[in-house]
RNA sequence: GGUCCUGUGGCCGAGUGGUUAGGCUCAGCUCUGCAAAAGCUGCUACUCCAGUUCGAACCUGGACGGGACCUCCA
C-alpha cells in the first residue's frame, strides 16, 4: 500500500488515484533560458523515480512536465524584460533560438541521467490561447481584474472564500504583513495580487495578441492552463521543487480554483534542494554545478569526474524530501557503493544453486517494497539491496547457499529496482569513461613495447605490435614517440 | 522581522518510544606469490538543558547552531 507525503495535509496519506489504474501527474519543468544545473536535475530525477515506481506498481501514468519558454520576468518589476528576451539580447539570438538550444541541452542531460521522457512535454508558448482563455474565465468569475492592459489575480477577494496560503500553512494576514514592498506595481489593487497577463512594450520580443492588448502571460498561469488541458480539472499528483511551493504552486491553486472552482491536485509532492557546503544550489546564488562539469570533473570544487549513473545513485541514497549536500567525499563513497551494487547484480546469474538458502530473500524483497511504499524511501530500499549484495557475494564465495527459486527472486528484484524503479543501469551511451580507459590501456601497451625495444627484445616488441594491431589499433612510430589510431 | 524545516558515529545518510538501517573510510583477520576484489570482526552515534515516561536520538518546552521560504529560482 503506497503512502505519499502530501504537502497539502503535511501528512503521509495512502495513495488513492481518482481513476485507478490511471494516474495523472504534473511536474513543473525547467525554464529554458540557460543550462540546467544539478539542483534542477535532482528534482527531475526524483520525479522520474516516482514516475517509474508508479508505473512499476502497474498504474497507467500520464506524466506531464512543462517546458517554460515564455514569460518569467527577470525581477519582480513589471517593467523588466523577460528572461528569454534578456538572454537573447545578450547573445544576439532570437528568443526561440535560446529556447531551442537549452531545451535540447536539457533533454540531453535527462537522457544521460537515464530518466524516462514524460508522456507530454508541453511548452508555454504553445499554449498561449489556453492561458488567455483561463485568464478570461478568472476575470469572468470576478477573481481577476484588468488595469492598463495588465491582468491581476485578486488574492484578497479570493481569500474571502478560500484558504490562499494553505499549501505553506500561512495566514493571509501574515502574508500581507511579511510581503516586501516592491516597486513598479502601482496597478495592483492588493500587494499579494499577481499577474495573469502582462502588457508588452512595443520593443518586447515575445508578445501575443489578447483581449487586453499585446502582451505575454504571467508567471504562473501556464502550469494551471496546461495541467488542466492534459490532466483535467482535478488530477492526482502535482509536483515540483520546494522552492516553488510558496509562490508558484500557491498561485497555481488559486488560479485553478478561480477558474474551475476546484483544487487541481489531490496530492502535492515537493522535492528538497541540493546544497553545496550547506547552501542551496541555485543559478542566482552562483554555486551551480553543470552536469557536464560533474561528469568530466572540470569544476574547480571537484577532484575528479563522476559517471551520471553514480551521481544518480548518490541522489537515490538520500530521501527526496531531505536536503542533499554535494561533496567530493560523499560522491566518492557513492561511486564505490554503486559499483559494488552493480558488480553483485552481474554475479547473480552465475550463482551456484543449492537445496536450501541461508538467507531469507523474501524478507529483503519485502523490505524494498515496504520502503518504497513509505513515501518512496529509496534510501532504505537501497539499504535492503545491500543486504542482498552481501548475500550474493557470500554465495559467490561459497560461504552461503541459495536455492534456484531464491536466485530467480533476487534477479527479478534487481531487475525491478536497478533497471525499472531507480533506472541506474549503465547505458551504452555514457562511454566517455570507457574512452579514457581505452586510451590509458593502449598507452600502457605502447610503453611495454617501447621497453622491449629499448632492451632490443625484438621478439616481444613485434609480438606486442602484431597483437595490438590485431586488436584494432594502428601504431605509428614517429620522432615524437609512438602514436596510435583506432581503425 | 515573519513562517517553517533541521542538528545522528571520521564522512554521507535512514530511522522507530524499549531490540544500535545502509554506504564510504579506518584497523584486524580469512583468502592471496604481492596486491586488488570478496567475506568476517571491530570502531556504537544521535547539539545542549529541562520535562513527560518504567524507558527517549525519536514526544513536550527552552537554548544554541544550520538551512529554506517570504522576490525569479527545481
Amino acid at each position: 500500500m503506497l503512502h505519499i507525503f502530501n504537502t497539502l495535509t503535511r501528512t503521509k496519506q495512502e495513495f488513492k488515484p481518482l481513476n485507478a489504474p490511471h494516474v495523472g501527474m504534473y511536474v513543473c519543468g525547467p525554464t529554458v533560458y540557460s543550462d540546467v544545473h544539478l539542483g534542477n536535475c535532482r528534482t527531475f530525477i526524483s520525479f522520474d523515480m516516482i514516475y517509474r515506481y508508479l508505473v512499476h506498481l502497474g498504474y497507467k501514468v500520464r506524466y506531464v512536465r512543462n517546458i517554460t519558454d515564455a514569460g518569467h520576468l527577470e525581477g519582480d518589476n513589471d517593467e523588466g524584460d523577460d528572461k528569454f528576451a534578456k538572454k537573447a539580447k545578450l547573445e544576439q539570438l532570437e528568443p526561440m533560438e535560446i529556447v531551442q538550444r537549452y531545451t535540447v541541452g536539457f533533454r540531453d542531460v535527462m537522457r544521460q541521467f537515464n530518466t524516462l521522457p514524460p508522456s507530454i512535454e508541453p511548452t508555454a508558448t504553445g499554449h498561449i490561447v489556453e492561458q488567455i482563455q483561463m485568464t478570461q474565465t478568472i476575470i469572468d468569475n470576478g477573481l481577476a481584474y484588468e488595469v492598463n492592459g495588465n491582468v491581476y489575480f485578486d488574492v484578497e477577494k479570493f481569500s474571502k472564500t478560500n484558504n490562499y496560503g494553505k499549501l505553506t500553512n500561512r495566514k493571509l494576514e501574515d502574508l500581507l504583513t511579511n510581503t516586501r514592498e516592491l516597486n513598479g506595481q502601482d496597478d495592483k489593487r492588493g500587494k499579494l495580487d499577481f499577474a495573469l497577463w502582462i502588457k508588452a512594450k512595443p520593443e518586447h520580443l515575445m508578445q501575443w495578441i489578447s483581449p487586453w492588448g499585446m502582451g505575454f502571460p504571467g508567471w504562473h498561469i501556464e502550469c494551471s492552463a496546461m495541467s488542466r488541458k492534459y490532466l483535467g480539472e482535478t488530477f492526482d499528483i502535482h509536483g515540483g521543487g520546494m522552492d516553488l511551493q510558496a509562490t508558484h504552486h500557491t498561485n497555481e491553486i488559486a488560479q485553478n480554483i478561480g477558474c474551475c472552482g476546484k483544487d487541481p491536485a489531490t496530492y502535492w509532492i515537493h522535492t528538497n534542494m541540493l546544497t553545496v557546503n550547506g547552501a542551496r544550489m541555485g543559478k542566482s546564488v552562483g554555486n551551480a554545478f553543470l552536469p557536464h562539469e560533474l561528469f568530466s570533473g572540470s569544476h574547480p570544487l571537484l577532484d575528479k569526474g563522476y559517471a551520471p549513473m553514480a551521481v544518480k545513485f548518490f541522489m537515490c541514497q538520500t530521501h527526496y524530501r531531505s536536503t542533499l549536500d554535494f561533496s567530493n567525499d560523499a560522491l566518492q563513497a557513492s561511486e564505490k557503493a554503486y559499483s559494488r551494487l552493480m558488480e553483485a547484480y552481474v554475479k547473480i546469474e552465475n550463482l551456484k544453486t543449492s537445496a536450501s538458502s541461508t538467507t531469507n530473500v523474501i524478507t529483503i524483497k519485502e523490505g524494498c517494497y515496504a520502503a518504497m511504499n513509505d513515501d518512496f524511501n529509496t534510501s532504505v530500499a537501497i539499504a535492503h539491496l545491500f543486504d542482498a549484495v552481501r548475500f550474493i557475494n557470500s554465495v559467490n564465495d561459497g560461504k552461503e547457499t541459495i536455492t534456484e527459486a531464491d536466485k530467480a527472486t533476487l534477479l527479478a528484484l534487481f531487475n525491478a529496482f536497478v533497471n525499472d524503479v531507480l533506472g541506474i543501469n549503465e547505458t551504452t551511451q555514457n562511454n566517455d569513461k570507457l574512452l579514457a580507459t581505452t586510451d590509458s590501456l593502449i598507452n600502457v601497451l605502447i610503453e611495454l613495447r617501447n621497453q622491449a625495444k629499448a632492451n632490443k627484445d625484438w621478439a616481444t616488441s613485434d609480438a606486442l605490435r602484431d597483437k595490438i594491431i590485431a586488436a584494432g589499433v594502428q601504431l605509428n612510430d614517429t620522432k615524437e614517440g609512438t602514436k596510435y589510431s583506432i581503425f
